[in-house]
DNA sequence: AGCACGCCGACT
DNA sequence: GTCGGCGTGCTC
């Protein structure tokens, strides 16, 4: 027997191997081969009695068991296929691998029938609440208790990030909800797909778990994906309150040896219905019945970074299409391909008009001026901080100043990456945010003087405005330089110590904290002035995500938006509430341009020595061969590593045309087929 | 990806 | 005369 073995190599198709007779190899295992000098393991893609290989064959060393079932290993060959990269490689960076990481935290399991006295201990230790491994392990003989019961399965090994849980009644849908729980129950095991807009408050989680119960109670499993950890503990707490049962976490983050562990749990059939981000739409759940997205409209669905380049909701799509299963794209404000598609009938619309908790907010906007916080923001944070209201600023860059310019007009820019320094108050330095590169005292590279004018609003900036013009009042800053401390201060803004928040992207979804009653958007311009054709999607996303933040608790929440265009319409329809409006004016936008969803694009980055002029070539060639070309266009600089982009622009079949163009493509080279985001 | 082989500049 | 740069090619 043949075994065709993807290994974890950049481009190269899988190898054969002979399969010793009595070697227990199937589709799916991980196997260990001899690959020139070294050892490899790689994942076995295919069995068959003749090789494709003319040449002699070595045989396949070791298994160590499956990873991944047939449907699962056809979806990650087709995502890596549309990202031009060895199935392999997809492999390897999408299935995890059991590791001998040290087991931090535990929690219990079935109580084990029968115990030795050192297990006894440590089971023992654990109901008394000890979930600390360290303090398990130096029980008398509890370091060997511990493992054997982690092994038998009475203890589970745990370390996730979620000290903040939830309790929440049985609530009583509205008949929307009601409604939209019956749509997608008809769905399950019909591969349909939904798109479930709502405002914040409006429960469309409620309807993602009502459905996720429906599809467990038919035997089948339920796949709940978040954009971003920080809201996994939400989803994670409700959920196990809504089906009975913790669902199993997975995400990119999590410690390997516990992604393993609910990856092989998925596998086996064990764990039935996980949470997690964007990673875990691979999870190999059996039998799957529901896959919902919740805020299908953020970014960070999208693998940007690397190949293999996915978007989770695309995958989603093409898992439903594949195993089955309802797909729940849920937002409050949609992306503008998801809209278009359901305007076309392809997604089912399922509107929850109303909120279930508090009321909308009043939104208004004002213009900054030159201040940070402008009068009417101060005005209205003062009135909501006397009243006892806390107050949630939106702004979307980090750091103090962002950016800084010399009195030649040359911009101050980091000597690797080119892109603007951004001055931190922390330590009081000129950093770089892609690749850390601070200076203290900066001179310019063309006039050699040592005087900049600093400008731009950051967060420690609008932080720094908060303390001086509200002393007395408790203003803290969670951005990504604070992010490690976010659960302390997630819970002490819940337990009022916060007055003031000061926050960027990842305040703005999805956290409920009901003692918010004013949100203000420090630089609602900024969010526009981004050089992506997406910009105003983004920048309506954002609004529509802050304005949702106010006026989920009793009180009735407002809005400030700095702004000196109120009436450019991504902020217009959105102080407005206007999506209608918004998605119109959009979609005619990228119809006229011949953006996506009217079109594709494929992202081509060269990078490396002399991207740009390889870019360049390449382009030529493309022109040449009735492609269009847009760019090609430099890059910032990645780690010292000089970058090119083009963008190859087409209908539905020009990924398929630039394979047929592109057999094998040279390692400089990478492919994306749907980019997110253009910079 | 590694690691080999292989052909042109600055050094003992 | 060598040491060593990284360009192409191979691994079942």
């Amino acid at each position: 027997m043949i075994a065709r073995v993807a290994l974890p190599l950049p481009r190269a198709a899988p190898f054969d191997y002979e399969v010793p007779p009595h070697l227990p190899v199937e589709v799916g295992h991980r196997v260990r081969v001899p690959f020139g000098p070294r050892r490899l393991w790689g994942i076995v893609v295919e069995l068959r009695e003749e090789p494709t290989f003319p040449g002699p064959l070595l045989p396949v060393e070791a298994t160590a068991g499956p990873v991944l079932s047939p449907p699962g290993l056809e979806l990650v060959s087709a995502v890596a296929r549309r990202s031009f990269v060895g199935v392999g490689l997809a492999l390897a960076r999408l299935v995890p691998a059991p590791t001998g990481s040290r087991v931090r935290e535990v929690e219990p399991g079935p109580k084990p029938s029968t115990l030795t006295p050192a297990q006894a201990r440590v089971w023992a230790a654990v109901q008394t609440g000890t979930t600390d491994a360290r303090e398990l392990r130096r029980l008398p003989g509890g370091a060997r208790a511990l493992r054997e019961l982690l092994r038998g399965g009475s203890l589970r090994p745990r370390s996730l990030p979620f000290a903040y849980r939830e309790e929440r009644k049985g609530i009583a849908l509205t008949p929307h909800q009601e409604r939209a729980v019956e749509r997608v129950v008809a769905g399950i095991g019909r591969e349909k797909k939904y798109l479930l807009v709502g405002p914040p408050g409006s429960g469309k989680t409620e309807v993602y778990l009502r459905a996720a119960a429906a599809a467990l109670e038919r035997g089948g499993s339920a796949l709940l994906l978040a954009p971003e950890v920080s809201l996994l503990p939400q989803l994670w707490a409700r959920a196990g309150a809504a089906l009975g049962a913790p669902p199993a976490p997975y995400f990119g983050e999590l410690p390997g040896g516990e992604r393993w562990r609910t990856w092989a749990d998925a596998l086996a059939g064990t764990a039935r219905a996980a949470v997690g981000t964007r990673s875990a739409i691979f999870l190999p759940l059996q039998n799957l019945g529901l896959i919902a997205l919740d805020e299908e409209g953020e970014p960070a669905y999208k693998q940007e970074e690397m190949a293999p380049y996915y978007h989770a909701r695309a995958v989603a799509e093409a898992r439903a299409a594949r195993e089955g299963a309802a797909v729940v794209l849920g937002a409050a404000a949609p992306s503008v391909e998801s809209y278009f598609r359901a305007e076309r009938g392809e997604l089912e619309l399922l509107a929850l008009p109303e909120r279930v908790v508090g009321s909308p907010p009043r939104v208004e906007a004002v213009p900054r001026g030159d201040e940070v916080i402008g009068p009417a923001l101060r005005e209205a944070m003062d009135r909501h901080l006397r009243a006892g209201g806390q107050v949630l600023l939106f702004v979307h860059r980090l750091g103090f100043y962002t950016g800084a310019v010399c009195r030649c007009r040359a911009v101050l820019r980091c000597p690797r990456c080119e892109i603007p320094l951004v001055f931190h108050l922390a330590d009081r330095a000129f950093r770089c945010h892609a690749c850390g590169h601070s200076v203290r005292d900066p001179q310019c590279p063309r006039c050699g003087e040592a005087r900049f004018h600093p400008f731009g609003v950051g967060t420690e900036r609008a932080e720094h405005e908060a303390r001086r013009l509200f002393p007395g009042t408790t203003v803290a800053r969670l951005d990504a330089d604070t992010a490690r401390d976010r659960d302390r201060i997630l819970s002490a803004l819940a337990r009022g110590e916060i007055q003031v928040l000061v926050g960027a992207q990842m305040v703005g979804k999805g956290l409920d904290f009901p003692g918010i009653t004013l949100v203000g958007v420090v630089d609602a311009d900024g969010l526009l002035a981004a050089p992506d054709f997406r910009a105003a999607e983004r920048a309506y996303q954002l609004l529509a995500g802050a304005a949702g933040r106010a006026g989920r608790g009793d009180q009735p929440g407002e809005v400030i938006v700095q702004t000196d265009q109120p009436d450019v319409y991504p902020i217009r329809c959105a102080l407005q509430g206007d999506d209608r409006g918004f998605y119109a004016e959009e979609l005619r936008y990228r119809e006229a341009l011949r953006y996506p969803p009217f079109m594709r694009l494929v992202r081509l980055l060269a990078s490396g020595r002399d991207a740009e002029g390889k870019a360049e070539k390449l382009a030529k060639t493309l022109a040449g061969q009735g492609f269009e070309v847009l760019g090609p266009v430099r890059l910032f600089p990645r780690r010292g590593v000089p970058r090119a982009q083009l963008l190859v622009r087409g209908d539905e079949g020009v990924v398929e045309a630039l394979a047929a163009v592109l057999p094998s493509l040279p390692p400089w080279l990478a492919v994306d087929p749907d980019p997110g985001w253009l910079g």
